[in-house]
DNA sequence: CTGAAAGCGCTAACAC
DNA sequence: GTGTTAGCGCTTTCAG
């Protein structure tokens, strides 16, 4: 049972030819069926939907790409291949770019300086624009060289202020004043914050929501409340330290992404200060570990499978412009974010808690 | 600056019969030194590769695929995106497919009805072969529709025993063997272990190199040491409440995976048990938990990146064998796995942890 | 609204 | 060893 090429892609085997002799119309009616071009009669139409279905019938790719020149090839450059919410905003981005027909090539670069080596060798390889996930998508330098060769690109989850890199991501700033805001409703006025890695816009952004929601409810900053994290959840141990060490506690913390809010967790257990009893614990992305630890944490959501599809639509809007002699836009998405309550939170309890807890070894 | 289609992908300009025309030659002798064959004279090879270079030309893979049919398109079948082990898995299956111009597409099947589904229009579609991740490794409903339907596939991560369907995985049956002697050289005598989900087989052949381990060493097996897991964090809290529960307590415990390893170290931190001093935990495949908790999981480290690129060149070996109607070849591939020791092991304390510790409420 | 012709960039098959 | 010829399956362009 070979087919006419001797042995090659089963499935290849049916072309739109086949279709159109089945249907008693041309192959360029087919490719307008296909492509759901609106001149072609109803009539017509119907027929060739039917001949499609009846010998399933699917578009060869590599056909098409090559006939219309229209597919692009994208790169995306990521760092931290172990952290679920790249893992989630990688598969995001696959699946949408399937769709569209978008080769996406996928490059980890451990740093800055690595970045610019890929991005160079992409370049020449031809890709047409480029994804930056977290935290290349805060880098100076790779901007700098993006620019120089004017390559289009867009950055996720980030708010950079690079003024040609498109980025799409969540109202970082709001977010934080939202979850502050609710901690404060929930009667909370000694609130700690861990601030991400430095360098991020993410970090600051938070940092920065934070802030202003207090300053908003007439709540004095206390600085020595504020300490700083790097996204890790071994530095939300440290951080948890730290402040569970101060003369007086917070009723609440609130860490910038998930994983350091996890270390605070199991911080305070050693401790055995009861989250969310005795202490709230809020976290930011809501990853894997905002359900898998106990108690699950309270967090905010960012809608990644529409991040994925915004970075991929804008990127290729952008490709098709700048090949078109137009130049590239810069836009900045935000999406929205929902603030996820689940067992981590709670109203503070009085009497506050003191230092006279069975301290470890 | 247009090219010759007026606008079009910028890169795709320099082709086969420009790099031809510098090199002074035609563009089939472009196209073999491209594709490294080796009868083309080492002189001429220069020349071409000389004008490559110079004209940074990289071929275009559409066209390449459209002349050659040589391409396939392989479908990627996962549930679970939020495992670390997985989204490694899956990062590394699409680095290696890009290699060799083989395309993948990737889909999320929450059941194994759902997967029925998708395999059928995955079919339809034309994909070549399958490529299963855990848990759908081990469904026996897959399995079935796979064979009736005569497709090449390839399982990774477990070692099923259907008789038409390919598998890559570690030996999980020794690397279970070797963490247990590791702790019985460590001295351990009482040691747990916490079964995986149900009906995967890495489940299986876990528990049974632990036992075989313990025989082996003559170390008489207790019932109550062995309780069923869900690969879970979860789970590994639940698992260690009962073990912790027990009138004689384990030295040890193996826990089927790093996530269930997590949660027993969260447990016995929570009892004020202290790892590895007081207890020894251990885990499997080396994920984002293992080094993020701490103490650090020991651990059995998967070959994650081997695992990828044999699983991508089995089933497209096996591809163009089934094309060529020499039928499919079914092969078990046991890959290198290696014990990662890190900080949650150590020799059992004597006098034997009793449990006299101040229990939480 | 539909079709015919031409070709995207590459490689299989064969000639030389 | 290397070149020639003929498409791969689709879409573009331009006629009708």
């Amino acid at each position: 049972m070979k087919n006419r090429n001797g042995s090659r892609r089963q499935h290849a085997n049916v072309t739109a030819s086949d279709v159109a002799r089945r249907a008693g119309v041309s192959t360029m009616t087919v490719s307008r069926v296909v492509n759901g071009e609106r001149n072609v009669r109803q009539g017509t139409r119907e027929k060739v939907m039917r001949a499609i279905e009846e010998l399933s019938y699917s578009p060869n790719k590599a056909a098409r790409s090559l006939a219309s020149a229209r597919h692009m090839k994208i790169g995306l450059l990521y760092s931290d291949p172990s952290s679920t919410y790249l893992s989630l905003m990688m598969i995001g981005l696959l699946e949408r770019a399937r769709q569209s027909d978008t080769q996406i090539v996928i490059v980890e670069c451990a740093s800055d300086s690595e970045a610019i080596g890929t991005i160079n060798s992409m370049l020449k390889e031809g890709v047409d624009g480029l994804i930056l996930a977290p935290p290349l998508c805060d880098s100076e330098t790779v901007f700098g060289i993006l620019n120089r060769h004017r390559v289009p690109a867009v950055t996720v989850g980030s708010q950079h202020d690079d003024e040609r890199i498109s980025s799409v991501s969540v109202d970082d700033y709001s977010a934080a004043q939202v979850m502050t805001r609710h901690l404060i409703e929930l009667g909370h006025r000694r609130i700690a914050f861990i601030i991400g890695s430095p360098g991020q816009s993410a970090s600051r952004l938070r940092l920065a929501g934070y802030r202003d929601a207090l300053a908003e409810a007439g709540i004095d900053i206390s600085e020595e409340l504020i300490v700083q994290g790097q996204f890790s959840y071994q530095s939300g141990l440290d951080s948890a330290e730290q402040l569970l060490g101060l003369p007086e506690l917070p009723s609440a913390v609130i860490a910038s992404n998930d994983d350091m809010a996890a270390g605070v967790i199991a911080t305070a257990q050693r401790y055995r200060i009861d989250v969310p009893e005795q202490l709230t614990v809020c976290g930011f992305d809501d990853t894997m570990f905002s359900r898998t630890i106990r108690p699950e944490i309270t967090t905010i959501r960012q809608p990644i499978s529409d991040i994925s599809k915004a970075a991929i639509e804008l990127l290729e809007r952008n490709i098709r412009r700048n090949d078109s002699g137009a130049g590239i836009e810069r836009h900045r998405l935000l999406l929205d974010f929902h603030l996820v309550r689940r067992q981590s939170d709670a109203p503070p309890c009085s009497p506050p808690l003191t230092r006279e807890r069975d301290a470890e070894n």
